[in-house]
DNA sequence: TTATAATATATAGTTATTCTATGTATGTTT
DNA sequence: AAACATACATAGAATAACTATATATTATAA
């Protein structure tokens, strides 16, 4: 995510809600459905999503488990029971978040017009 | 703003949004406008604003004055002409990250509800 | 009167996060 | 044969915000 700078902080909420919504999915495929679900916008780097996925598991928000298709591995990541809680934490502060900054950006002196 | 780290990236945006928007402001002054405009959620701390301030000066989107005010100095910060334009820029910019993230939290599966 | 809080500035050093660049390996398409 | 897509991952750089600290004046509270 290189274009804007704005996705710090937010993108281990983005990847956790992401897999509590989707279910399981393996490095690869997160990078593809940010990628996609953004309409191209947000672009996952490697350097960026395995860091964040290391510290998550380190966390205990997410354990992994590996399947082998075509010779190839795939390393899903899945929630835990405190992932679960602490997505819907998260994803409530980033939303709340959210709307404060977008009151802070919304010029005031434009507030009065019916 | 300790209590979430996902004003990371758009720090400067609020901050050179407030300018444009108050006019000139100084250091302390901008803590309090945000503290307060935020409802008392984002408290931005002095190790993180003039840092930000400095690299705005440098980055030649701001420029300073100074005026004492009861023995006290007080250093106005303001926008300059090309801080206008990247003002612009960066607000929008941030809006439209920010409608992106909102797509990626809202779970497709709750979509559909009238 | 002494201490604390509010006003006002600012920096040094730490920590954390994301990025760039790189590396490995297989399968598919040109 | 080369390039691209799939799939993993790390090392090191860059950046940004934080903690902690420092200075100084004025006002308030104990």
């Amino acid at each position: 995510m290189n274009q804007h700078e704005f996705i710090k902080g937010t993108l281990s909420t983005i990847v956790l809600r992401l897999l509590s919504d989707k279910g399981p999915m393996y490095g690869y495929e997160i990078t593809r459905e940010v990628r996609q679900r953004s309409g191209e916008k947000i672009l996952l780097k490697e350097g960026s999503l395995y860091p964040a996925l290391r510290k998550m598991l380190s966390d205990g928000i997410l354990y992994t488990y590996t399947e082998t298709v075509e010779n190839r591995t795939r390393v899903y990541y899945a929630v835990t029971d405190s992932g679960k809680v602490r997505e819907a934490e998260q994803t409530t502060a980033l939303l709340n978040f959210i709307s404060i900054v977008e009151e802070l950006l919304n010029p005031p002196t434009q507030s009065g017009y019916a």
